[in-house]
DNA sequence: CTATTATGTGGAATCGGTTCCAAAGAAGGT
DNA sequence: ACCTTCTTTGGAACCGATTCCACATAATAG
């Protein structure tokens, strides 16, 4: 691999110069056309990692993401992909894989692999756990310490709670999870309380995981055991579990029961009835994370920590 | 920032002994000890851009995705971030959105970025265009300069034209993409061979891209236009459009139209009736990808290059 | 008791860039 | 002719690690 020095000598200058042609300043025409062929002589190409270490910035921001087969963070990912692409910033994507115990050696892993900045949609951080900045991106709970980009989840399980109201349901079921999930209790919460202002008491199951397994097997159960007439699943996977299993239960849906999801995944709309669900502006939530991580990083914005919160929208399809 | 300059000051040793202590090599135990309470007094972190500088290794591959959105992807990641977790190894993911133009530019960006080797699933590249190991996995063509893995296609197309042939199907539809898409064109090569061979000739429709919607606008004009009972749709994203246009046609899956995916991803067995597809084994082709990547980059493998095809499996369900 | 080997150490040189500084030529103003 | 200012240049020093070399001491063998 050939080095600025190889290209300096071969073109007759100065390393200086070189770097100057790349990086802006004072050039000749003459030397700048001499560079120009010998880095096509050799064939040369700027090796990034000096360069990160010489200026102390990579131009790439770091992802950490709890899922990936959640279709849910694709779309996130599409969003923050699309503002750093704009700008030439790469994205490095890192993958918990819902290890919460993994968390803070792998921002630390990723900090050190130079980043200048991370968005994370794993959930709950220690505040101080990175020296760059941190902006934290859907599970985002009342820590002060982090720029954070969430759904309005609250307003989403009030959305949900309304709309089965006005379609005269009373024996509803909220299909949860055990885990720590800011987002599912504010939805929760919301949906609760909007339920009981009209004197509703909902009942709540909880599993292991959010995805469309538990989702089925939590509401097989719950069919049997505690005959709901409308179930509001955590997120539109286990949305799915429910219908599939109302199907087999023999319930028709919505006739029998009525079904609603939380995200707005593609998915959601792919399945047989369309799923009912409250809608997250899940690639806006990306966007806003990172033109937050962009100007931390680089437009030495260090104001106060800012918290953005995006509305939920209901989207009403065939199941609920 | 603390350096190991600062490390080796603070506990009184030589930097080569501070170096050596993370790195294997000797050092007594009461510099060990003072070097330990050093790090901790001063918060240190290696800096691993200064040592991918020094050493010449990252400790990282690259792994280049088309498609977020399409669920496939993500399980394949899954296999490549397994093996590489396992042996301490950082994965960089980097998404094209099926960009072919951007590609050679992506890959050049991220080799100068310091990874060791790259995983391509977004098709296909040039000879040589990198000067670190390649392996192509997925979308594999006839090149003979990569270490490629890939799903055995052509018999992927048989086991879909044999089943339908078998349930006694003539007019036959293959949904396909006008893309170039080495899996896509020999899927429709096994089937269309393995019918013919029965004396049936498959008809044909494509669409620019394999998603719901492309499967879906193509189905509603197929079904209108060419009558078909049975559509082989190029991948399961597409097979689900098909069977939503089918419903909202007054058609009945599969009584009224068979439908048959490829891919099996999750998905298709989350859906209404659940597809029937020709599934790949996804997960093992990231693994077998990263296993390669890995001994190349780090065991000095460099024998001939190495084909790996997995054979596909067909799986009944309900919509076919 | 000496030769050999294993253990342990500090620091200079290196990886491949950027940046700063001193110096110099060209252009323009008076 | 002289003083500024603008443009242009080469190269040393630096970013923060690793690695190698020269050297010192301890342990073991003959």
């Amino acid at each position: 691999m050939p080095t600025i020095r190889d290209v300096a000598r071969q073109a007759g200058v100065g390393v200086g110069t070189v770097s100057r042609y790349f990086n802006g300043g004072y050039v000749s025409e003459k030397n700048r056309q001499r560079i120009l062929s010998a880095i096509r002589d050799l064939d040369y190409r700027l090796n990034e990692v000096a360069r990160t270490l010489s200026t102390g910035r990579s131009w790439s921001i770091g992802l950490i993401i709890p899922d990936l087969l959640n279709p849910f963070y694709p779309i996130l990912i599409h969003g923050v992909e699309d503002v750093c692409k704009s700008v030439g910033v790469a994205v490095i994507l890192v993958h918990t894989a819902e290890d919460v115990t993994s968390l803070p050696r792998l921002l630390r892993s990723v900090e050190q692999r130079g980043v200048d900045a991370i968005v994370c949609a794993a959930g709950k951080v220690d505040p101080g756990a990175t020296a760059i900045p941190l902006i934290m991106v859907d599970r985002v709970g009342q820590q002060t310490s982090f720029d954070a980009v969430s759904t309005d989840h609250m307003e989403g399980g009030r959305l949900a709670a309304r709309y089965l109201i006005s379609r005269g349901h009373s024996r509803i079921l909220f299909l949860s999870v055990a885990l720590e999930n800011v987002g599912v209790e504010l939805r929760w919460q919301g949906f609760r309380d909007a339920l009981e202002e009209q004197g509703i008491t909902p009942m709540t199951v909880a599993g292991q995981r959010m995805d469309f397994q538990h989702g089925y097997h939590l509401a097989r159960a719950a069919i049997r055991d505690l005959r709901p007439t409308a179930v509001f699943a955590a997120n539109d996977l286990m949305a799915l579990g429910v219908i599939r299993a109302a199907t087999e239960s023999g319930l028709r849906v919505p006739e029998d029961l009525s079904v609603i999801g939380f995200d707005g995944i593609d998915l959601s709309d792919y399945v047989t009835p369309p799923l009912t669900t409250v809608a997250q502006p899940i690639y806006e939530l990306g966007v806003h994370a990172a033109r937050l991580a962009l100007s931390r990083a680089y437009e030495g914005n260090n104001g106060p920590n800012q918290k953005l919160k995006l509305p939920p929208q209901l989207i009403v399809r065939g199941s609920g």
